[in-house]
DNA sequence: TGTACATCAGTGAACGCGCGTTCACTGATGTAC
DNA sequence: TGTACATCAGTGAACGCGCGTTCACTGATGTAC
């Protein structure tokens, strides 16, 4: 990347990856429009010609993290395909494994406040993300007794939940206290043990 | 409450109320120090001669959060005592219970992004309120055959991710997208799918 | 009961700060002819 | 190939704002004698 002049060349990404640096670095509540342009080698003002406002480049950096969540989601879903529940849980495994490796996405997505339907662009890459998850789920639904199936969408959302969870109180540092087991291990076998309890998986594995 | 004149009478606590009201109607980002002193009537230099400043005064609503918490604990855990299986439920619904119920203490304790050792009142609230659920969550290991038994501070953990996620991603209306169940339902049931697949209900309920 | 005085709990003015946003502007780029 | 000109993408100065915090102060309270 050379230095370009007076033109930036790159702006709108150079901004959203400046955010994203900061929203990983010191949260959502410290991020700031004027410390991203900073960081972008611009002047605050520069920000509007792409953006309406510190909250669509955040909304903006959000979306970016759904459709890689998507991928992500897609790629462990097709990887474990001929079998339903290996691509349940992988979908499960996904989503930590995004948590870790893209922090300031995660934090955008589910940490700012941000409403998902801020903007259109931002809730069709939630609704896909959604999407994946309910199919994987659904696909799973099918083998389990009709006459004690759970809605796909509930199960759906408790394995999001845990998810969820886990990342929040165990993954992060927040909270101050130490993670009492890698929070890998802790859904793996949190997942684990729902699934059993779905009669998913043999009861005595 | 009459109005006193230059002295307020218990400033400390007025500040911490208005401080959990406008935490609640803002989250931890939008409350303000001087907000506080303001709604408590007071000019923002006084709030120092309560607390060291904002965070510390974030600090003691959080603190207050898990005291109440504590004892919300506690008292579903005694009242079901008899059973563990009972009792450990009873405290997965006091959580939700008390999110909903104390919005303001539950943001303070959980999303402000204070670390718990801020402040040592604060660490030791919040360490007896863990020792009551790894207690419910011991007292519930007995009863799984002690070949399969996981550690309880491993359930335990469980149980808090699920009763987390299902608060911030459900009951919750952050993320713009309704619930799709209700949050009391999605985590009863979602603890009977666990507790089934730990082999402490009936398979066939 | 009255008075002197220490202590406590507020005031109010001031500070420096960085924020998000606006505005008229100007330098760079690209296109038509 | 050269030139005129529209458009685009920045600048930089300015704005009003509310913030957290400090400081010397003063009014109210309580206690000792």
């Amino acid at each position: 990347m050379p230095k370009r002049g007076y033109h930036h060349g790159n702006l709108r990404q150079a901004l959203v990856e400046a955010a994203l640096h900061l929203i990983e670095a010191k949260g959502p509540t410290g991020f700031t429009l004027s410390e991203a342009a900073k960081q972008a080698g611009v002047t605050p003002a520069a920000v509007y010609r792409h953006f309406k406002g510190r909250e669509d480049l955040i909304a903006e950096a959000g979306r970016q993290g759904y459709v890689m969540f998507t991928d992500l989601m897609q790629h462990a879903y097709d990887k474990y395909q001929p079998s339903a529940l290996a691509a349940f849980e992988a979908t499960g495994r996904a989503y930590l494994a995004f948590a870790r490796k893209h922090p300031g996405h995660y934090i955008a997505m589910f940490e700012s406040g941000i409403s998902v339907n801020r903007t259109p662009e931002l809730a069709e890459a939630a609704n896909r993300a959604r999407a994946i998850l309910e199919r994987a789920a659904a696909d799973l639904s099918k083998h389990i007794p009709v006459e004690k199936r759970p809605p796909a969408s509930m199960f759906s959302a408790h394995i999001l939940a845990m998810s969820h969870g886990v990342v929040e109180l165990y993954a992060r540092n927040s909270p101050g206290a130490a993670s009492p087991f890698p929070p890998e291990d802790l859904l793996e076998s949190g997942i684990g043990i729902y699934l059993r309890g779905l009669g998913l998986i043999e009861p005595d594995s």
